[in-house]
DNA sequence: TTGATGCGCTAAAACGTTTTAGCCTTACCG
DNA sequence: CGGTAAGGCTAAAACGTTTTAGCGCATCAA
């Protein structure tokens, strides 16, 4: 069954098409079209349902209300909620969202930028990864807004929305400090980018300004897709010094292979052994103890790259680019 | 920067844009199109980076190589899993996913369809709610390949691939019995939607083989958009009473609602009293004592979805509606 | 009376593809 | 030598919109 077109409306209202594109598109007023018209045509097609052909309005006019978003992994609670309000928050003001993984993959990274720009999207939210700067770097000279988050890339100018890494993870270790923890250890992950690395220089930086001296044993940067099985093991080595007082994990994935590593081995999280996770969790709260973490604003994220999005959409001229960097909250349980 | 088009690299070969389109689509040797020129337009593409439009194609042929997946929620880890599992799948095979979360909303989920609709989507794999059956036979009846899963709608006659939540929650409260449980209780949700109402009836199956009878005050059937507040508050209240023994939570954010309910109050899992949840989730596994749950087999419905869609799509013919039931795991912990 | 202005509407081009139908050569067969 | 077939290519229509330019008429000011 063919679906309706424009042109059996026109039919239908013995109208002309331009004059039922119109009234479609709200300019009837403006192109004075007669009210007895507009009512005609507006009544066909509420009784045909015929709905615009999406494809052919976004051949005519280059844009498709659809934003593009790239992310690593849909599955990461992280992702999935911030992908949530996105999506909610995208669609209240008209626009679609199309999203795929890049599983960290650069090459699956490049073939999804490349198929968002043969679908035409308007926009691109991308959590981006090391080794796609060029292909991104091309988008904004072709004129597409783009704005990067959780993660940045430091060596192009994109807008950027993003919580305060640093600060975080230095709260973090300082509230370890003052409970009188001594040897702080840092599970980390061996990915090279920079909402990575400032975790680590929060780390550095808070021991440095308290007279403790960084300790490279105490950090151990997890291989970015090795098998859970691996991590487990490695967290399980490096906890089980007695020495090891407290913990920062610089993921919230990480933070749950330790609990599971914990489980295995004699250490309890109490007075003698502090646990701290970044991005929060379900399973933290149900944690038995409670597991503190840095709660990354998700829904202040979101706001504000949708806004900055919708921002770039409707001005003509290209913004330039703006950083925004929103505080985490730290979490305290137990 | 206006993009390429095969016009541009029409002119730059020297050739039509017939021939280019032909090449394009691995057309060039059916229509006797000479190595030589194969080769010159190949390279062509190749140093310009030109790449189709899309769009223009969907005009074009009228289909879309999109899926349109339709969910209740993305951040529920059940769907944020199965979505990456399908589009991962689906991106093999040269499918891209869009996928829109309907919360419930019977508004949103016609929204979501017709807004597929008019985007052209190939094929549409939802979990559907009830109240949207119209909009699903018109989907089917143009002719679109559309798949449900999770939930079934006992409406109408559509292929459906979801795991046998019967059997599953028959198992778990013959398992609660044969540990010697006597008042078992069900936290459910009050959506009137077939894999809801199956894990009932299992429980209420289970109960009667064992010479059990049942019981509604053991069954609290929580509104499925209330506040977390208040369900946990309802789980509080039913799950006092000392004499209940055993508790099935019918959704995984049930049981997380119901693990919290349970640290306030003074009832331990344990010997005495046992708990398993339908769905699994990571805080199950890390929980003290360890949760049991129903595995659904993420993978193999993925995999059975994409294969139906395909077939689908690839045979010319309306292809009977197929109901696949895949059995699920009772993974028993502690 | 004339020229300008506004009203109500429409024809046709354009967006970038795919695909049908067909053109011109050359080769081959009888 | 005439007719047919195959090889190598292309012109143009079509997909369903949006939008520009403009037509015919009535009104109005000068």
């Amino acid at each position: 069954m063919k679906s309706l077109s424009i042109k059996d409306i026109a039919v239908k209202a013995n109208v002309s098409i331009t004059t039922v594109s119109f009234i479609i598109n709200g300019k009837a007023k403006e192109k004075s079209i007669s009210e007895a018209v507009i009512e005609k045509v507006e009544k066909i097609i509420a009784e045909s349902g015929y709905k615009p052909n999406q494809i052919a309005r976004s051949l005519r006019t280059g844009n498709s209300n659809i934003i593009g978003l790239i992310i690593e992994d849909i599955s990461n609670s992280f992702f999935s909620r911030i992908a949530r309000l996105i999506e909610d928050k995208a669609y209240k003001r008209g626009y679609k969202i199309i999203y795929s993984s890049t599983e960290n993959s650069i090459d699956k990274a490049k073939e999804l930028i490349n198929m968002f720009k043969s679908r035409k999207v308007d926009a691109y939210i991308i959590s981006p990864i090391k080794g796609i700067e060029e292909d991104i770097q091309m988008l904004m000279n072709d004129g597409n807004p783009v704005i990067l988050f959780d993660r940045n890339l430091p060596d192009i100018s994109t807008s950027y929305v993003g919580a305060d890494h640093f600060n975080a993870s230095y709260q973090s270790i300082k509230n370890f400090i003052d409970q009188g923890k001594k040897n702080i250890a840092l599970v980390t992950i061996d990915i090279n980018v920079a909402q990575i690395t400032e975790r680590l220089e929060g780390y550095k930086k808070a021991l440095e300004d308290s007279g403790i001296k960084y300790n490279e044993d105490l950090v151990l940067k997890i291989h970015f897709n090795q098998e859970e099985s691996e991590t487990i093991a490695q967290i399980q080595k490096l906890l089980q010094h007695k020495a090891v007082d407290a913990v920062l994990f610089a993921t919230n994935y990480l933070a749950i292979s330790g609990l599971k590593a914990l489980k295995q081995i004699d250490k309890k999280i109490g007075d003698d052994f502090a646990v701290i996770a970044y991005d929060d969790h379900e399973a933290f709260e149900l944690h038995t103890p409670r597991i503190s973490a840095i709660q990354q604003p998700l829904e202040e994220i979101a706001e504000t790259i949708i806004k900055m999005i919708l921002n770039q959409l409707s001005s003509k001229a290209k913004l330039p680019a703006e950083e925004v960097i929103i505080p985490a909250r730290l979490v305290l349980r137990d």
